[in-house]
DNA sequence: GTAGGGTTAG
């Protein structure tokens, strides 16, 4: 009884530790617990390796899988659940799935926790079918859905285009016997905004009021977000501070929202008060904090600053990932540099990211802001993927040189797609073509136009 | 031990 109490209250040291991302001493908390006579338990090793996952890297995780196998400590359910859940959160998605069927072949049954993780790697991944089979896997066993499979599913349909369905989901379930909760409302308040569909995000966030819920910090960012990027910013920044005035403490998200939103606008130094602000509030900036910046300096034409932040991103043991490289071609290309642009993007292609596509985009519409439109065709010609963005500028810029013809060309390319150029573009381009006398080509495209129409 | 908000281009 004496020992197992130990047990206990060496776990809860361990876990406060751990909680506060003082690893060593957690584990110091182990060794004097085993000279006093105290062993180490599964919940022990399962507390290391959700920390271990969390705040150092999966092997060292799955190191301490090792380390309670050599202790004659069988890994359970959970240790599984915290290395796939680690894995998830690195976007080692593979790793997720070896370790699911490592967990089977160990005679480990999952549980529900174990299928919302996979579910949410299928969904990350884009394979809605997969995600779709996991959730009928948990319907045919004996374990039953809980409201993370449910809110998992909504944000996965929501994160990957279909938030109507979401939605549609959701009121089935609803009817259904499903009780949201904040973060259901949150999760379907921003993918209706990101997907456009206002009026249902607006009557989501009406059903929040009416319910016996606050909305939180992640509710407010969303919403002053969606105004922001709908040009109502005075009514975002009205959203900051009723979120302040409601006793929620800013945060990394809402000063990031705020600080781009300012420099967007070109109100460079409101936005640098922003980074200020975060970093006497202490908060710890992490790369997208320091993406926020360095598209601030792009803005202001400070490139020499930006290579200064890049080495001090370095040296704040954090890496440059796409966002960074893409504001970083993009300021290149603002200030004139566009062989500087261009190298770097090369470069960025030598990096692995797993898609540049947002940097050939900035690339393209520069370079035929710059005049070089052929160039920028060239670039076209090269890509393996583009976006109606690529197309929707190219068309653009080529109908801004008078080339409606090759517009032409392109906007159909774009429609065999089964993509969609803003529809202004595309007046634009039938006008022009009719013109300058080419007739046939304005007929042929004006029916290639009707025919996507109705096949949307 | 799973799920939500922040950064890039037209």
């Amino acid at each position: 009884m004496v020992c197992k109490l130990s047990t206990r209250l060496m776990n809860i040291c361990v876990a406060s530790f751990c909680k506060v991302q003082q690893l060593e001493r957690a584990e110091a908390v182990i060794v004097d617990a085993i000279r006093l006579g105290t062993l180490p338990d599964v919940v022990t090793y399962n507390t290391l390796v959700a920390a271990y996952c969390r705040f150092v890297d999966l092997d060292a995780g799955y190191s301490i899988l090792n380390r309670m196998t050599e202790a004659g400590i069988y890994p359970n359910v959970i240790t599984y659940n915290s290395l796939i859940a680690g894995a998830s959160n690195r976007s080692l998605l593979s790793r997720c799935f070896e370790l699911f069927d490592e967990m089977i072949m160990l005679g480990i049954t999952p549980d529900v926790w174990s299928y919302n993780t996979l579910m949410h790697c299928f969904f990350k991944l884009k394979k809605l079918d997969e995600a779709d089979k996991v959730f009928d896997d948990i319907l045919m066993s004996k374990l039953s859905p809980c409201s993370t499979t449910f809110n998992t599913i909504f944000n996965g349909l929501c994160k990957n285009g279909h938030a109507n369905n979401a939605l549609k989901l959701y009121r089935y379930y609803k009817k259904n016997g499903f009780i949201p909760q904040l973060i259901t409302y949150n999760i379907l308040i921003d993918g209706l905004c990101k997907s456009g569909r206002l009026r249902a995000a607006r009557w989501v966030l009406k059903e929040l009021g009416e319910s016996n819920l606050e909305p939180n910090a992640s509710t407010y960012t969303t919403v002053m977000k969606y105004c922001f990027r709908s040009g109502q910013f005075e009514e975002g920044m009205e959203v900051f501070y009723e979120m302040k005035n409601k006793g929620y403490t800013y945060d990394a998200f809402s000063y990031c929202t705020v600080s781009s939103a300012f420099a967007k606008i070109g109100r460079l130094e409101e936005a640098h008060k922003c980074y200020e602000l975060m970093v006497e509030k202490g908060i710890e900036l992490d790369i997208v904090c320091y993406n926020i910046l360095v598209n601030m300096y792009c803005i202001g034409g400070r490139l020499e600053e930006v290579y200064n932040l890049l080495n001090e991103i370095e040296q704040a043991g954090l890496k440059c990932d796409e966002y960074t490289h893409t504001t970083l071609i993009d300021g290149l290309c603002r200030a004139g540099n566009i062989d500087g642009a261009l190298k770097h993007l090369r470069y960025m292609d030598t990096l692995g990211f797993d898609s540049n596509l947002v940097a050939y985009n900035c690339m393209v519409d520069r370079l035929c802001k710059a005049g070089y439109i052929n160039k920028a065709l060239k670039i076209f010609g090269t890509m393996d993927v583009r976006d109606c963005i690529t197309y929707t500028s190219l068309v653009h810029n080529l109908c801004k040189e008078r080339r409606f013809f090759t517009a032409s060309k392109v906007l159909l390319a774009c429609l065999n797609q089964g993509m969609k150029v803003f529809r202004p573009t595309q007046r634009v381009v039938l006008k022009g073509l009719r013109s300058s006398g080419l007739d046939s080509e304005a007929r042929k495209l004006q029916a290639k136009i009707r025919l996507a129409r109705i096949l949307q």
